[in-house]
DNA sequence: AGGACATGACGTACATCGTAAGGAGGCAGA
DNA sequence: TCTGCCTCCTTACGATGTACGTCATGTCCT
């Protein structure tokens, strides 16, 4: 008497080979779903047959992510985008987390191989990192939602933008752990002014259709006097300045210059 | 013929003053709850009396998002610490958005009258102002996720506070535009390098029960192993140096300074 | 004194989220 | 034709924020 491999209820059927049995074909796919663990082996993209594949999720999942920011990523939406219901996607993810994770990857290697290394000493080949960190943060502010809410995302293309960052430093006789320090300040500054956009884009998403300077025209104002007119004189001096958001360009340059400099003078004196 | 206040209806019972009728006790109290609009004033609080306060609910609050993160500040969770159901909540918030605002606002308050003004110069003050905001992120590392995530929090003490770093350009014949520029810029490393802690922090919780360093034990080397022993020999070079969260005090430290450097030398030059 | 209003705690209900569990059926090889 | 592999699907669950309404208190005016 033949019993089932997974739920163990006897079989009817006596088995004729010495492969598994399954009492009914949801058992089947369920050992089958077992057994593949949380890796994927996505068969059908390989073939170049239609259909999904992780590629294509990820690159929807980026697109939904750029457009309508990180809080509107919902599983349900990817899968609607794409024509599919939403269960379909756990067949190529084991969660959403992965697919964040690929997000996270696919937008760090994109252009990471294109272009020769930056040639011109260490300032210019930390500039160009720190330049390029910028425009990433730009084209897809959700990824500093992730940096700072989900985990630290170690995915090989990031690991691999990190190394390179790392090679600015090499022939100055720094040693590794200084290096390393070193890195994360210029790094850090770049997302800390980074997070001036994020958040100025999600405040403007949250005032509703509203523009950014319409909401800043309306509540900044309504602080200020909330607070007494005098009481900050300094910001109060900013009020016809350019918005941040404008002016965030001019922000990133002179710090990045700063810090640079700052850096120059460490590496003389060490 | 007299007709209800909020919702028009003819009532039966013909109204004996100026005051409004309403139909039902339901719309009466509706009409009260549209009529006291976002800001709550909390009666009962200032007569002493037990019970909920807005104070109460948001140092709970506060609490539980130090402890357990952003991501378990529920409503939900927030009541059944007080003792209370979700619903009772609303009745001193709009929603959780403001319940998070007054988080942001009573962090940042905190100490905020504490100790004279730094004397010094600029360079001393800048880096009390940037100690100090290092410290509140360390503290409280929810700020940041909130910051990055969510809006950029307005609150009056926010606001004291960046009036307080703007001062410290004071008497150096900058104009307010690039104050602002350079302010940010320190404000952003410090928030940047913050960002370490809270993405490390954030890791560990995920990790289940686990340590960050067993977590990294595991993590790390699985992904240098997927890609080559030798193709990132920088970062090989730090396996045995100390774990970044242990390290973190130094790497601000140490980047704090080389900003300070570098303003050194623009504000000698401007 | 009596009734209208202010205030706050609560129950119910709903939409949305991530995702666990399992079923239906196309496909390829035996 | 059968069997296992693989994909897509439906159903369902628990958690979340919160809209709406109800009830029980106070407080105050007449």
């Amino acid at each position: 008497m033949a019993t089932c491999a997974r739920c163990g209820k006897e079989l009817v059927l006596p088995g004729r080979g010495r492969r598994p049995l399954y009492c009914s074909r949801s058992c089947q796919a369920r050992a089958y779903r077992a057994r593949r663990s949380v890796v994927v082996t996505p068969v059908r993209e390989q073939r170049g047959e239609a259909g999904l594949s992780r590629e294509l999720i990820v690159r929807t999942a980026v697109r939904i992510a750029d457009a309508d920011g990180l809080e509107s990523l919902s599983m349900r939406h990817v899968a609607s985008a794409l024509g599919v219901k939403v269960m379909s996607l756990y067949n190529y993810f084991a969660g959403k987390e992965e697919l964040i994770d690929l997000m996270v990857e696919a937008v760090f290697a994109d252009g990471l191989d294109s272009g020769p290394p930056i040639r011109g000493g260490w300032r210019a080949e930390l500039e160009a990192a720190a330049r390029w960190e910028w425009e990433i943060y730009s084209a897809h502010p959700w990824l500093l939602e992730v940096i700072a809410t989900v985990r630290p995302p170690l995915v090989p293309s990031l690991l691999a933008r990190f190394e390179r960052g790392l090679g600015a430093f090499d022939g100055l006789g720094l040693d590794p752990v200084t290096t390393h320090r070193l890195y994360l300040g210029v790094s850090g500054l770049v997302q800390g002014l980074a997070l001036l956009r994020v958040s100025e884009i999600a405040a403007g998403r949250r005032g509703g259709g509203i523009s950014l300077s319409q909401w800043r025209a309306v509540t900044v104002p309504a602080v200020y006097e909330k607070l007494g007119a005098g009481r900050y004189p300094r910001q109060s001096a900013l009020r016809d300045s350019p918005d941040v958001l404008a002016d965030l360009e001019e922000i990133f340059t002179i710090n990045l210059r700063i810090m640079l400099d700052g850096l120059a003078g460490f590496v003389e004196t060490a």
